[in-house]
DNA sequence: TCAGCGTAACCGAACGATCGGTCGGGTCAA
DNA sequence: TTGACCCGACCGATCGTTCGGTTACGCTGA
């Protein structure tokens, strides 16, 4: 009698999974994971301090206090949002690819990566990458990524030593400047939109060869 | 018997602005500029959202209804910011270099000079490039934001029209990872550290040549 | 089959704290 | 005296969260 449907569409209430529930249910019900897809959006939106709970009511289409059933608080919401974008990108760097070989091979891959990563949790992602340090969580968040851009500038490092990369700029400078490229993605990425297909080539083109014809 | 001092340093009152006081005086005064200074260094910590009027009146060292005698309220105190910002990066596209000239030549420019901006007018353009869209205020500085960054693809879309930089990337895609790397500036960089000299020149660099030996 | 149970998920009302802003009053230098 | 700049007390609204209660559903045993 009971099926398991999965989500039907974003909007309120609408990313909600029917689980296991009566074929002629009115009743639709959250887990984590889907209160956690509608609460990134709102995030995103409106930026974490400038959300009220309020606000992730309405877009959820549930009571305020019946977040409290799934999250102990805001924080905690924001905690699971950003952590599973820090998994995401601390395991490119534990990829194959990311470990062996030469530098700038590794460099190249983890580019291309971290921009494909970057796409496929692109609300995780953005909500990481504007995260203040109001929090502890957000303070949390913010080591959590210095530690991934040192290992990063660690490989860029590597590549300007074996002579693969250009010399001439300061390869922590190039590096910031490289990853800020990739990180502003979520300024203006939309899935779906145009001029959006070969996004991380073309990332990878620019880093390595410029924009010289 | 009075006497300008100006501005002594950064902090809790600090930067307020000693303005034909007499000598012996222990009363500071603010200006709206020297509000707005504060104002910006606390906005780009915390957030707009994340700021309330208490934490500025904890850095000015002035009460919170004191605010209110140089501005009308929280959201004046914004504009007053991000406006400084973009009255600067408009003025770059209104120079000479920026209008006569190879298409290239003009776009390099451009980059240039928007670095050189940014870095001179760093907490405004950061907090400019940071706002979200709760508020009028807001809204009416992304408004203008786009308006500039479409300005800035026309550019490059001529400069790759006249063969001189690269056609296989997209140009509004290759303008969006050009301007979101210079934009990415205001996450790190910090006046007078290691690391920041030459910045301007190293974002030319990159952009036009890429990171290859 | 169905009544009854347990519980996950939900609800509205209320809480104490904080928010942006107002108001009447004060200080100081020109 | 006047006006720029300031103050503390206070306001109504909103904040994140708690609490006691309700609903809907799946499961079980008679």
């Amino acid at each position: 009698m009971g099926q398991f449907v999965g989500p039907v569409a974003y909007g309120p209430g609408a990313a909600a999974i029917l689980v296991h529930m009566a074929e002629n249910s009115t009743r639709t019900a959250y887990t984590v994971d889907s209160l956690l897809a509608v609460t990134v959006g709102v995030f995103n939106e409106r930026g974490y301090d400038g959300t009220s709970m309020e606000d992730l009511s309405r877009a959820a289409g549930i009571s305020k206090s019946s977040i409290y059933h799934h999250v102990r608080g805001k924080e905690e919401l924001l905690k699971l949002a950003v952590g599973r974008a820090l998994d995401a990108l601390f395991g490119i760097l534990a990829e194959p690819e990311a470990l062996d070989g030469r530098s700038v091979d590794r460099l190249e891959h983890v580019v291309r990566r971290t921009t494909e990563v970057l796409l496929a949790e692109l609300p995780y992602v953005t909500l990481l990458l504007r995260v203040r340090g109001n929090t502890a969580t957000e303070q949390w968040a913010l080591e959590r990524r210095r530690d991934f851009d040192h290992q990063v500038a660690e490989l860029l490092r590597a590549a300007v030593a074996a002579g693969e990369l250009r010399a001439d700029v300061e390869p922590r400078l190039a590096t910031r400047l490289l990853f800020g490229m990739i990180n502003s993605i979520v300024e203006w990425y939309r899935p779906g939109s145009k001029h959006t297909d070969g996004v991380a080539e073309a990332v990878v083109h620019l880093a390595f060869d410029g924009l010289r014809a």
